[in-house]
DNA sequence: TGTACATCAGTGAACGCGCGTTCACTGATGTAC
DNA sequence: TGTACATCAGTGAACGCGCGTTCACTGATGTAC
């Protein structure tokens, strides 16, 4: 039964949005292919007519959760993120809420993924490698007092790798003591909201120049 | 062919630090018995003398991988860590060092397994829970004026919580970009360890107030 | 526009393989005497 | 201390199962005329 032009551009899809979903939700060793086909309302046979392996799927789902990723936090759910400051208040809170915490099949790849990636080699790597790298970059061009960097300066890298590796270390930490010690989870988020706030203000503050 | 008691408790534990290697470089769904019997030197049949399963093994080789690690943390490997501040500036650039990004086996079970933790439930997700609050503690503890706090205060655990996410997620992005992109991978390491080792020492200046 | 037919996305059975676990067996250990 | 024997850690074949992948088949689509 061949099905038409439209309808199998809407399989592809549904096959990737299920495998970014799976794969986040249950790593990338801990999903099977017929998962992810049923999932997407189809039978695992046909996968294969879309993509060329298991592997080639897992790569793909990677760069399709980073695509979303990124649209997502353009427009993280507020209206006052015309501004940098606004936009990287309001990204920060939202992604260390509990929500976020809670819908790992929803969520960043990186803190869903990267560790798993880490074990990879080809495709899967290279997608993660490049990925994290575009999110270092549009990190260090939005600046705390509002303004969006022309030039990368060396102190715009510096706080993009601190804010994204704390962002992404914190909502690890707060996933893996969620179920053992919720109290300290809600802590670890509640509390990194706050530093990253403060690290934030102090930022804009030494460029009057305190010391 | 029954072996003597002291050869039991080796194999045992054979059977403990293979698994706790092999789980930490491939993750928990990555490793088989098999795998890590045949690390040991032994055949996968008599694990199940051992441990009543796959499971209870890799929660107690999760705990093992805890235990050693910590003791790492308290002897880093200079002899400069009589204080406080000695043990964490030495701890903080060994942790965000190439040697434990490449030896991931050796290293940090929380860096490379915290984000399989989260996915599973039972004595796996306990012994995880339970290891990163001891480790939140052990950080809390340690003050940047070289003291070790009597009682634990609250900027204390912010500051344990906001350099223990840092770490382990900076060390993660290392690993994840390690192969796509290394000199990204360098520049986050180098960058954290200039990064914390400055708040480091902001917050000592600090308990005289500057602000 | 209507008809004939080649295309090919999707189906589901089948494949070889490796997994976690079980079990009959082995034989050195360690104990009872 | 020496002998007889029960114990049990370790072996390796076997189990049922689910995996990734293949393939003959189906039948609606889309094209050639």
């Amino acid at each position: 039964m061949k099905v038409s032009k439209t309808q199998v551009a809407e399989n592809r899809l549904a096959i990737l949005q299920a495998a970014a979903r799976l794969y986040r939700e249950r790593g990338f060793t801990g999903v099977g292919v017929a998962d992810i086909t049923r999932e997407a309302g189809l039978t695992h046979g046909g996968l294969y007519r879309h993509f060329e392996s298991k592997d080639a799927l897992a790569a793909e789902a990677a760069e399709y959760a980073f695509e979303w990723k990124l649209s997502e936090l353009e427009t993280p759910d507020a209206d006052a993120n015309t501004d940098a400051d606004g936009f990287l208040r309001t990204g920060v809170a939202n992604y260390l809420s509990a929500q976020h915490r809670d819908s790992v099949g929803q969520g960043c790849p990186v803190a869903a993924l990267a560790a798993d990636a880490a074990r990879e080699t080809g495709a899967i790597a290279d997608a993660f490698a490049q990925g994290i790298g575009r999110y270092m970059t549009l990190f260090a061009q939005r600046r705390p007092d509002g303004t969006e960097a022309a030039q990368i300066e060396p102190e715009d890298r510096v706080r993009a790798i601190s804010m994204l590796s704390t962002m992404v270390g914190g909502l690890i930490l707060a996933r893996a003591t969620a179920r053992g010690l919720p109290a300290l989870s809600d802590e670890i988020l509640a509390t990194l909201r706050d530093h990253l706030a403060a690290t934030w203000d102090l930022d804009k503050y030494n460029r009057d120049g305190c010391d």
